[in-house]
This record gives C-alpha cells, sequence and structure tokens, in this order.
DNA sequence: CAGCTGACAGATTTCAATATCTGTCATCTG
DNA sequence: CAGATGACAGATATTGAAATCTGTCAGCTG
C-alpha cells in the first residue's frame, strides 16, 4: 500500500517481511511479495539476503531476541535470586501465553518459522539458560541456593519447565488448572534449588 | 498373507490394523487394508468399529495402556518412595526412548495417532500421574517426603518431566547431554520432594 | 559503478479431473 | 437369523498439467 521511497535496506527489508507474513501465513508468503510491499523487484530483496529461508531465519531470530531481551532486564536486577526466579520463570509464561492468546494466528506463523528454524530456536534456549545460570549462581553466592553444577541446574531448570513456555505446548496453556500446574512446577523446582 | 480363518473379533481387527499401520504407514492404512488383510469384506469390519477413527482410537489406547501397565509394577514394588520414584521416572524415559530409537517409522506411526485421538491420550497423561501420586503419597505417609498436595505435586513432576517423555520431544532424546539433563531434573525434583 | 531490474530455468505449488476410500444397507448364506 | 457381503453415494486422496515462485545474472540507470 504504502510504496516507501527510502534506501533498501536489511532492517526494512526483516519489516516488511513480518508485514507480509503476518497479512498472508508463512506457506503463502513469497519473495515477490515482500518486493512488491517495499515497491522494489524481488531480484532486489536477494541482493540482502542470500536465499528465502535466510531471510525467513533472521525474522525469526528478530522474534526470538525480542523476548530473551525482556527477560534480560529481570536477569540484571537487584533482587534476592529466588525473587528473581520466580519473576523470570513468571516473566516467560505470561510473554508466551499473551503471544498465543493475543493474535493466534500469529503465533501459528511464528511456530512454522521456529520448526524449519531449528538453529535459530537453538541458540535462543541457549541464551535463555544462560540467564538462568546467571541467576543460579547469583542465588549459590549469596547462600541461598545450592548447586554443585549451576550449568546442570540452569539446564534442569530451563527443561522441567518447558510445559510452560515451549510453543508447542500453547493450546493447553489456556486450560483451567494451568495456573495452579505452573505454580507447583516452580515451587518444587525452588524447594530443590534452596541450600 | 496369512488368512486367518477363526471367527472375526475386535481383537484379531485390532492386531491386523497395528500390522497394516506398521506396513503403511497412518496415512496410507485404510479400513479396506484392514478387512484384506483379515480376509474379510470392509463391511465386517464396521461391525465392530463404527467408524475408522473408532478403529484408530481403539489402537492408540492398547498402545498407550502397555506403557502404563508396564510401570504400574513400579508403584506396586515395596522399596522407598524415593528409589521408586526414581525407577519410574528412569523406565518411563528408557521405554519411550527404545520405542521412538528401535523403529522410528512406527513410533511416527503412533505420533501421528495420538495427536489425532486426545481424548486417549488425557485418559493415559491422568493414569500416570495418578500413578504418581500413589508414590508421592507413600512417601508422604513414610515421612521422606513433603507434599501438602499430593495431587497437585504428582501432577507437578509429571509436567516437568515432559521434555524426557512428551514423544514431541522425541529426535532430541539422542542428542549428547539428554542423560546428563534427565539426571539434573530427577535429582533437582527429589531434592525439592524431600521432608 | 553501485545498486536495481526483469527475463529466465528449474523447483515448487495449485487446481481440477480421476481414482480410491468411508460408511450404509438391502441382500445373501450357513 | 446372526453374521457376512458388496454395490453404492458422498467424502477424501492422488495425479499430472498449468501456474507460480525461487534464485541467477546480463544489462540498465542515476
Amino acid at each position: 500500500m504504502t510504496p516507501t521511497p527510502q534506501t533498501l535496506t536489511a532492517e526494512r527489508i526483516l519489516e516488511a517481511t513480518e508485514e507480509v507474513l503476518r497479512r498472508h501465513g508463512p506457506a503463502k508468503a513469497t519473495v515477490v511479495d515482500v518486493a512488491r510491499a517495499l515497491g522494489v523487484s524481488h531480484g532486489s530483496v536477494y541482493r540482502h539476503f542470500r536465499t528465502k529461508a535466510a531471510l525467513r531465519e533472521a525474522v525469526t531470530k528478530r522474534w526470538l531476541d525480542r523476548t530473551s531481551d525482556s527477560l534480560s532486564g529481570i536477569v540484571a536486577e537487584d533482587r534476592d535470586p529466588e525473587a528473581r526466579l520466580r519473576a523470570w520463570f513468571s516473566a516467560l509464561f505470561a510473554a508466551k501465553r499473551r503471544k498465543a492468546g493475543d493474535d493466534p494466528e500469529l503465533f501459528a506463523t511464528y511456530m512454522v518459522l521456529t520448526e524449519e528454524n531449528g538453529e535459530a530456536v537453538g541458540e535462543h534456549i541457549a541464551e535463555l539458560i544462560s540467564q538462568l545460570r546467571r541467576i543460579v549462581r547469583a542465588g549459590v553466592d549469596a547462600g541461598t541456593f545450592t548447586a554443585d553444577d549451576p550449568s546442570a541446574t540452569a539446564r534442569a531448570l530451563f527443561h522441567a519447565s518447558r510445559r510452560f513456555h515451549d510453543p508447542r505446548y500453547a493450546v493447553e496453556w489456556e486450560q483451567p488448572g494451568t495456573e495452579a500446574d505452573f505454580d507447583a512446577v516452580v515451587d518444587l523446582l525452588l524447594r530443590g534449588l534452596r541450600a
């Protein structure tokens, strides 16, 4: 609709791609659509992204990074580690649940993207586990947590909570009892962590 | 191949259906195939199962029940609850991992079946949680576990371990480090459970 | 001449015609 | 007459031809 006349940049292409994905869904979103939305030929898009897959991967990375960035604030807070860990889990669950609930179609689109970009997802998971590790270490240093191997513990915390942030469980997040199940898991994990 | 000449029973139909699913996969397994394998007309199959969906659901139930039945033995054992709980988790993970690793195609077939039979899966999960609840109660009674609400705790244990028995994670079970991750999660959960 | 274009070949998707399957039921058979 | 059959209508899946898309690149343009 708006044939924006600025210079063509990777950033602008990514924005347009997100818009096209939102409008057409992951199956029908083509590079030609993206080019049309930008008022350029599709050849120009290939100047910035080698393949369609690379373009989609970049969009996926951006989306995943938005979540990890918003969580990194909690990691850096100056509160006691137990409260920080609870806040981190709650924020992660709330963010995912909001995304899934607010715009289910867009969420389904991103589920397709994450399935086809295993590597980007792997990096995202590594970042989340690294955030957990920092909180666990803080707890160990403060003497409130016990963990021989903070790295292994961080991984355990991540895996034990997947039911509440892995998008594959999204349909179950709105079922009654989910909130209680989340609290029970977090309580159990924190009990296991306490010194 | 073997046009068995006994009388037609639901049991024999289920066996033939499993065989047809194993041979043709979930997408191409038809009721006509099942009837042919039994040497009867497909109309006869519909005398025992109202629809193809009902037939597939029965096959799914059977498959899921085989797992829960094998675990119920551990629940009934006369050991201390912590050892029983560890054994139960290990047995569940080992059973699922063996199924996925030994015959990936058949496992994929059953993944399709479980996806289309949410209700049967729900009942299976309820049974597994009920087994966990029995172990938790035994631990609380023996004074080795703490749990205000054994039911909620059983649910928490189930959800926190999904990474290691939910078939959707099957591809990740063979990756290095999985064993260590499993141990770390079980250790953390048991620490959280101890009185 | 840096950046964009659009024609092109090969890959992928769409679509409509065709074939197969599901579920029913009047009829047959031991 | 209990249980099995197979022809049938409507639903679903398969197939192959046509349309569209991806990725390249020689040439255009400012």
